[in-house]
DNA sequence: ATCTATTAATAACT
DNA sequence: TAGTTATTAATAGAT
């Protein structure tokens, strides 16, 4: 139902999947409430995004669902709950803490540790992954070091302007008056002073603005610099 | 989506309803799966027909999503929880969510995913972890090549010193005696073999078994090589 | 987030 | 309950 068709397996980019999930969890509610508003059905919908962010719905309580639910399957064949929600509880428990343990092994092993027990298949598969990690990492931090640095371009391109039209103005003033210029006398300039030159002090005083901002942009980029040796 | 819009609201008609319900019914679990799939999110579904009749679809286990979807919402406000221990059992499960979510927004870092958030030095820092990963990863897949490598040579310097022995031994059997040796003469030379001969046999029933592990090696060997194209 | 070309769902009908 | 079809609704990709 789009520009062009989607096939129904997992997507890869986790942009796109975010964007796609935002748009068909609202689709999906929307049909869920649909369903039992026209059809006086009883809906309850639980969604937990690949993050663990949850979202639900429920035309009537929630609670009172689900233990519906459990009802009919219970009638189907189940003896307990109290042992079953502790089994529950506890392989849940299990569950997890096994997924952590594979998630941080994982991670172990793309930092090069604990390769002992790998296949060559296996390693040459993880050298893949990693090389196309830092492949997109070195484009992200690219692409950040580019925008920084015209950014600099920009604002250092504007101080130039600034400073060759308070050059100019500096120019207009004889050498004689500025001496003058520099005590109480600025005070009549400024009264009397022309659209050019409040325009230039305007700039000037949100310069020092930027100056600070550019400072600090400068900064970030030195310090990454002098990590790399 | 139809022949004429349909107002959202109770169809009055039984039969309608009911017509409606089994074509939207279908549709919303389609939508639910397909959200699963495509998103990677687990998606719980309950439907009570206004009969009665229950349907269900649920991405993984139905019980754990309505316990994670009770985990989540006891997280957020029920005081009802008879004991402590429930509490405790509540945060560490929580604890260990949030551990898992921390290890697997890592790896997809890792893999080049989500680097939106990151600043330059994140990423550098990133970047310098692949890259040592990768070395790591490399060197030890090379050893593996090596280890190979050497474990081929061994075998086949081994394979060629024994050759070179049975070779000499065929040659010290006149050509005359030879076709004679092929029946019952074999017997007599056995027992008037010299300690040279009875350790080549040795060794080559040896190097059968030998034999299967190299094949097997070679074949470790030959497959990654395919795969490097 | 908003916009559309396109696909998908579905209301009425058979 | 299962097709068919004219329409509306959802949504993929682009902005």
């Amino acid at each position: 139902m789009a520009r062009e068709r989607r096939e129904i397996k997992r997507i890869e980019s986790a942009a796109a999947r975010q964007v796609t999930f935002s748009k068909r969890r609202r689709g999906l509610f929307k049909k869920a409430e649909e369903l039992s508003v026209l059809c006086d059905a009883d809906v309850a919908l639980i969604v937990f995004s690949s993050t663990g962010k949850l979202s639900h719905f429920a035309s009537s309580s929630m609670n009172e669902i689900i233990d519906k639910y459990s009802t009919h399957s219970n009638n189907l064949g189940k003896a307990e709950q109290p042992s079953l929600d502790l089994n529950l509880e506890h392989s849940k428990y299990a569950n997890l803490n096994e997924q952590l343990a594979e998630a941080s092994l994982r991670l172990r092993q793309m930092r090069g540790e604990e390769l002992e027990g790998l296949s060559i298949d296996e390693l040459q598969q993880l050298e893949k992954n990693l090389e196309a990690g830092l492949h997109r990492v070195m484009l992200t931090k690219d692409q950040q070091f580019m925008a920084q640095i015209s950014e600099l371009q920009r604002k250092s391109s504007q101080l130039a302007e600034e400073n060759m039209q308070l050059r100019s103005q500096v120019s207009q003033i004889s050498p004689a008056e500025k001496q003058v210029a520099d005590t109480e006398n600025f005070v009549t300039e400024e009264g009397q002073s022309s659209e050019s030159v409040m325009t230039a002090l305007h700039s000037g005083s949100s310069q020092s603005q930027d100056n600070d901002d550019g400072s600090d942009v400068s900064l970030k980029l030195g310090l990454p610099c002098g990590a790399w040796k």
